[in-house]
RNA sequence: CGGGGUGUAGCGCAGUUUGGUAGCGCGCCUCGUUCGGGACGAGGAGGUCGAAGGUUCAAAUCCUUUCACCCCGACCA
């Protein structure tokens, strides 16, 4: 450090309170920034490799990694924009420990629930203890003990800290590790709605993370997932998009309506089950196949011009089957078929289901009635004519009998009037797919995109609290359980999904506000003290107005500085060299831009800088 | 948990079929020449060949056991 800067940052520790925030400077030979050309053989992921080659991390063990000072530093500045949203919302931060007795398990059962993959240690008395995955249990016995009265509700604590999972499989790096960071806040409330209700707060949260995101400089997309317990929109997850994420989302293009496949609606798909029949039903003997592609292959029909005939049983008190009917190359959705009948059910048991009379694998729409089901067919599914080419629709599927199919079924011959009868639907009842109409917007046509999920939220309503007994006196005296939220963020995934989403051929390319540092300084010739004493005077300068600077003072030659600074993704390069010296200026140049860049007079720096800077601001 | 694969220098790899005392590229150290997009020359350091046991005069190499890691799939609040 020289002495100007030594001075300020002593002028700065000297004051009690700040009102802003001066940037970090730091040498790059002060610091430990391992690049290498080459990444290690097993990495697949873009982000894995590239923030093991930038010198970001370092694998320690499977799924296991050191976080190295820039990477510390961007994980940083995520749970900085955290700590802001979570505070400006209302939360609060405390820290719990990563470690718990598995004893705080016993009555959630989640010890079960999470089986292998709750990291299990055994202290020297042999006392049995789990590396937290998350913490309800530890929030819940705490607030059990501390909160009485509905007069200190509501609550959002959060923390930022380290979390574990066994995973069968870690793998692409930060993105599936088995330590990983994360910022887990559970809120605790009376009440759903109203002042101080749970949908208030997840309203909040669903703010709070929209601005999290947004801050950091990232593209992504809130999506509808699975419901919680309470059912409705009670759940969203945030997705970073990028091409080689792990989750598929379908989006409405004109209202930005998003959901992940297992809970996207389709729009409207007219059906109806009139139309002639192709020709006189036509046995077939398919031996031992099962499955449509099987089935289709063996008798040369196209697998949309099967029907798929799952068999699903009643599941709470009441018993009885339910048969849904897609399209061949549709999937059943057994949530949407739960919604369309109206009560809870599961695959059926195939003993069982064969005692019944349904020759599983082999089942055609016609069990239902021969059998005695609840038909639910997709509306893909129940059409007599073939609509775009306007003629009768032919359809192959099971024949009800071992090892044989049919051909030329048709809904009306060979179902009716059971199709006009209470035992028949027709509902939405399969997973969508890119293409299908959207929900949102007539005519416009769903699409599919790929995310990594940074965050979820979601109400968890009174699982925890009834489980543990977290109850609470409302106004009136009565002990009611806590009804509680919970909402979770990926602080060092969204570290590697910025990674998957913002990179190129030489390296990373950082967005201004997750930047280990803005602004990197590119020193040509250390050895000449003239040029180190502008580097360290245009660093203390940009230090003043709030920039991170990392000046390059290595005794390297330019090319392999340059290509660290392109790998490591700082936004701003300024290169310090005879050439631009010589006008009176340095070479000023954006990570994004193609090029050697513009020569900026010194007196212009700080203010072209601040110029980039907030243009980056505004295009996220 | 099923299928496939790999363990040899910090990283990337060859050598294993056919046993003979360990090599290449990058990186690192020294010296010199270089110096605006991963320089060149000369010299040098660095390896219990994943581990254990066995066969053999001799094992990275053959045999047995074991451990670790990776990829695909299944799984994933």
């Amino acid at each position: 450090m020289t002495t100007t800067t030594q001075t300020r940052n002593a002028e700065s520790a000297r004051s009690t309170i700040t009102t802003r925030r001066r940037g970090d400077v730091q040498r790059w030979s002060l610091t430990l920034i391992p690049t290498t050309k080459e990444a290690p053989a097993d990495a697949e992921a873009p982000s894995h490799k590239l923030l093991v080659r930038a010198g970001f991390i370092r694998r320690v063990g499977a799924g296991i990694y050191d976080y190295l000072p820039l990477a510390w530093r961007t994980l940083g500045k995520i749970s900085d924009i955290i700590r802001q949203e979570m505070n400006a919302a209302g939360a609060c931060e405390m820290l719990m420990p990563a470690m718990e007795p598995l004893e705080l398990f016993a009555d959630t059962k989640r010890d079960i629930d999470y089986g292998d993959n709750l990291f299990r240690v055994t202290d020297r008395h042999g006392r049995a203890n789990a590396l937290a995955p998350t913490h309800e249990e530890v929030i819940t016995e705490l607030m059990k003990g501390s909160v009485a009265s509905y007069k200190q509700l509501p609550l959002n604590l959060y923390q930022i800290q380290t979390k574990f999972r066994d995973e069968f499989r870690p793998r692409s790096g930060l993105l599936r590790g088995r330590e990983f960071i994360m910022k887990d806040a559970y809120s605790f409330h009376m009440k759903l709605e109203g002042a101080g209700g749970l949908d208030e707060t997840y309203e909040k949260m669903r703010t709070a993370y929209t601005n999290t995101f947004t801050r950091c400089g990232l593209d992504f997309s809130v999506v509808e997932a699975e419901a919680g317990p309470i059912g409705g929109s009670a759940s969203h997850e945030f997705m970073v998009n990028c091409e080689t994420g792990e989750d598929i989302i379908l989006k409405c293009p004109e209202t930005g309506y998003a959901a992940n496949v297992e809970k996207c609606e389709i729009g409207h798909r007219p059906h109806d089950f009139s139309g002639d029949p192709t020709g006189d039903l036509e046995k077939v003997h398919t031996p031992k196949m099962a499955s449509i592609e099987d089935v289709s292959r063996f008798m040369k029909v196209k697998s949309p011009n099967m029907l798929k005939t799952i068999v699903l049983a009643r599941s709470d008190e009441q018993r009885g089957w339910v048969v849904a009917v897609v399209r061949g190359d549709h999937e059943v959705n057994e949530g949407k078929v739960k919604d369309a009948v109206g009560f809870p059910l599961a695959m059926a048991d195939e003993a069982e289901a064969k005692a019944a009379g349904f020759a599983i694998g082999f089942v055609s729409p016609r069990a239902a009635r021969s059998v005695g089901a609840l038909l639910v067919v997709d509306p893909d599914a129940a059409q007599g004519t073939d609509r775009d080419k306007g003629k009768p629709s032919f359809w192959a599927t099971g024949a009800d009998e071992v090892d044989h199919h049919v051909k030329h079924f048709n809904w009306r011959r060979d179902m009716g009037e059971f199709l006009d009868s209470d035992n028949a639907i027709v509902a939405d009842i399969r997973n969508a797919r890119a293409g299908d109409p959207s929900p949102r917007a007539v005519g416009a046509a769903l699409t599919e995109g790929r995310g990594v999920e940074v965050g979820h939220i979601f109400k968890l309503g009174t699982k925890y609290s009834r489980a543990m007994g977290f109850l609470v006196q409302d106004e009136s005296g009565d002990r009611n359980a806590v009804i509680m939220g919970c909402y979770g963020i990926g602080v060092s995934r969204t570290l590697a999904a910025c990674v998957e989403m913002s990179h190129d051929d030489n390296g990373i390319v950082w967005p201004m506000a997750l930047a280990p540092y803005h602004a990197l300084v590119t020193v040509m010739k250390v050895d000449n003290a003239e040029h180190m004493a502008h580097a360290d005077r245009i660093a203390g300068e940009l230090a003043d107005a709030g920039f991170d600077v990392l000046i390059d003072d290595r005794d390297d030659r330019p090319g392999s500085k340059f290509k660290d600074a392109d790998l490591i993704g700082i936004p701003i390069r300024l290169t310090l060299g005879d050439k631009a010296l010589e006008q009176g200026g340095v070479e000023f140049k954006l990570r994004t831009d193609p090029g050697k860049g513009e020569v900026v007079a010194m007196e212009s720096i700080v203010g072209r800088c601040l110029e980039a800077a907030n243009a980056a601001e505004h295009c996220r």
